[in-house]
RNA sequence: GGGGCGGUAGCUCAGUCGGUCAGAGCAGAGGACUCAUAAUCCUUGGGUCGUGGGUUCAAGCCCCACCCGCCCUACCA
């Protein structure tokens, strides 16, 4: 049993989630810590809303509300959403809080005291009538290279070079078309070549563990190649205080908003603590374990384009941190910080081909999908067909198809034939007489799911995990088949023992398939006249400021309830009556209807 | 430009150390069964494994070049 560290990426405040986000990170990180809870450890599940950075105040200005008014509206929504999927976080929280803004200076001040920030003047373009950094891409202009209008100031569209926004003819702000003004301004830079040398051998570490996807350690170890100091304060006044004399009161200096935002697995870690009653239980899963004991562990989920800020940026801030680069230094009052175990990464869900976009309207959002479709139809194909290591499509006709001929026909199917036959036949579940081999067979083999299935989640290959629950729901249809439990009726004894047998298989697939399909899976354990609780299930619960910053929603829950990761004999003679189906099967007129949805 | 990923049956994809690797599911065809949301079960696949070279006794799997598609690279997050 050890400490795991379930640390899942923030998403950023600006709208609603569509489901390329939570395939990404959001299902395969639950279904990662419910098989582990149940697998008997002790799992802390912490994100929150990302909502500081440019983009928001951008979008802010747009919409004539203030930052706060715009971040409180779309966390509000993010969280439902999250909620909605059933998605189980010890505590989903936000960076606007007052623990966050005080967790992200004290890091600050550590990382500052060990000698791993250097001020250094920087060279960047503001807007005149704000003041505010005005980040490359904002800024447009004429591709100094190819001559093309309307390139960016980071590339050019046209002929795919990267530019410096100071080099664009005629360059213009995309807010507002002022000439962006170019000035010398103060920054701290994280001096990450000063790290270099210990993340190195961190990630050479990682690398023996043979457990990083090839990806995600290769690109890492890429990126430390060309690795030098970058800027973590920006001019702008949405986001939080540099804790530094001189700084502080500066209304146009906060923190970079990666710097605060990565820093968020640890203070909502430490919210958490502080809300359970014992403020400083976090530590079990940050700091080093005392000798004897299993070392924590960490996993961290996100999708492809965040690697570089949890296997460069998160790491560095740690060990800087912690004074463990060639700087020196020693750890600040939080204790030595435990790095990632590993960065799980996966990569992109297309839509139908395409890029998702919400301005080109390519999406579909979280909260539209589960209007009309049931949650776990959703987890089911992102757990099977999402982007796990490679990109992957959503298209319709394919949700439709996996719903309807894989999740219904298949598993809800086997479901409903074994309670419709105990139902009509024994109306409770049946006494098992003596076993054939057969019978043994197909408990043992189900039986082995445990154990195979479970393996491939902790290795985080779900889409061959649950490939192998359904292979085994296959070989329970089949059993059935072979046993032809409706021809025997003149043999009670028999009979009983094949729908027993049957029952038991039902049962324990429902518990190898519950991290993947939580909400169904409590629909089944009722169906066999269970409590309907073998699968927690988060909320959204309304608290205050732990430090008297204004009330927000988070999601949390009790997860403690979950039955452990193996066999449970069935009760005989509980009542089981006639079902009533569980999973929705799809009509193929949704395909159109989603399809003219989208405009296409 | 640099780094990386993918291009395997009509469709979606598996293929760990090079030698039963030419596979699975779906679709299509035929059959069985009737407990079940017309669900289930059985039988049925021969696709130059993107293209052209090369290494090897042996290559989807290694090397080189090329063609397509995609991602990362940015003071967006």
């Amino acid at each position: 049993m050890s400490k795991v560290l379930s640390a899942v990426a923030w998403p950023y405040a600006n709208g609603p989630r569509h489901i390329g986000h939570v395939a990404g990170f959001g299902v395969p990180s639950d279904i990662f810590s419910r098989y582990m809870r149940m697998a008997g450890h002790d799992v802390l599940m912490v994100s929150g809303t990302d909502e500081h950075g440019t983009p928001i105040l951008i979008a802010a200005d747009e919409a004539g509300v203030t930052p706060q008014e715009l971040v409180d509206k779309f966390h509000r929504m993010i969280a439902e959403d999250l909620c909605s999927l059933g998605l189980t976080y010890d505590l989903y929280t936000r960076t606007t809080t007052r623990n966050h803004h005080a967790v992200v200076q004290e890091l600050f001040r550590g990382v500052y005291e060990n000698g791993y920030f250097v001020e250094q003047t920087a060279y960047g373009a503001i807007s005149p009538s704000t003041g505010r950094t005005l980040p490359d891409r904002y800024i447009e202009g004429t591709c100094p290279i190819c001559g093309a209008a309307g390139a960016r100031g980071d590339q050019c569209d046209n002929c795919g070079n990267q530019l410096d926004p100071h080099d664009l003819i005629d360059p213009v702000s995309k807010i507002n078309g002022e000439t962006p003004e170019f000035i010398e301004t103060q920054h701290f830079f994280l001096d990450l070549p000063a790290l270099a040398e210990a993340l190195g051998a961190w990630l050479d570490e990682r690398e023996q563990t043979g457990l990083w996807r090839p990806n995600v350690i290769r690109f890492s170890q890429n990126i430390l190649k060309e690795i030098r100091p970058r800027a973590m304060t920006r001019d702008i006044d949405w986001g939080i205080a540099v804790p530094l004399e001189g700084w502080r009161e500066n209304p146009t200096k906060k923190l970079y908003v990666w710097f605060d935002a990565v820093i968020g697995y640890l203070s909502a870690s430490i919210e958490w603590a502080r809300r359970s009653g014992d403020p400083e239980a976090w530590r079990q899963w940050w700091n080093p374990a005392p000798s004897g004991a299993d070392e924590p562990v960490s996993y961290y989920f996100m999708g492809k384009d965040n690697i570089t800020f949890h296997s460069q940026i998160w790491p560095a801030e740690l060990l800087a941190y912690s004074g463990k680069g060639s700087n020196g230094g020693k750890p600040g009052h939080y204790g030595e910080l435990n790095l990632p175990t590993e960065v799980v990464s996966s990569e992109f869900l297309t839509m139908e081909g395409k890029k998702f976009s919400s301005s080109k309207k390519v999406v579909i959002y979280v909260r539209d999908l589960l209007s009309r479709y049931q949650a776990d139809a959703f987890r089911y194909f992102v757990a099977v067909a999402g982007p796990e290591t490679q990109d992957s499509d959503f298209t319709w006709s394919e949700f439709v198809r996996r719903t309807n001929d894989e999740l219904v026909a298949g598993w809800g199917n086997l479901v409903n034939r074994t309670a419709n036959l105990i139902a009509k036949n024994f109306g409770q579940i049946p006494a098992a007489a003596e076993l054939t081999d057969a019978d043994r067979a197909v408990l043992d083999l189900v039986d082995a799911s445990f154990g195979t299935v479970g393996d491939l989640i902790e290795r985080h290959r779900q889409k061959q995990a649950i490939g192998e629950a359904m292979r085994a729901v296959g070989e329970v249809n089949r059993y059935l088949a072979e046993t032809e439990p409706w021809k025997i009726k003149d043999d009670p004894a028999r009979l009983g023992t094949v729908l027993h047998v049957a029952a038991q298989c039902v049962a324990d697939l429902n518990l190898v398939l519950s991290p993947f399909l939580p909400f169904s899976a409590n629909a089944v354990d009722r169906v066999f006249g269970g409590s309907g609780e073998i699968a927690p299930l988060p909320r959204i619960e309304e608290v205050e400021d732990l430090d008297g910053g204004a009330g927000y929603p988070i999601i949390t829950g009790d997860y403690t309830g979950a039955p452990a990761w193996r066999r449970t004999p069935i009760a005989v003679g509980t009542p089981v009556s006639k079902p009533t189906p569980v999973f929705t099967k799809l009509d193929l007129e949704v395909v159109d209807e989603e399809l003219t949805r989208l405009g296409q």
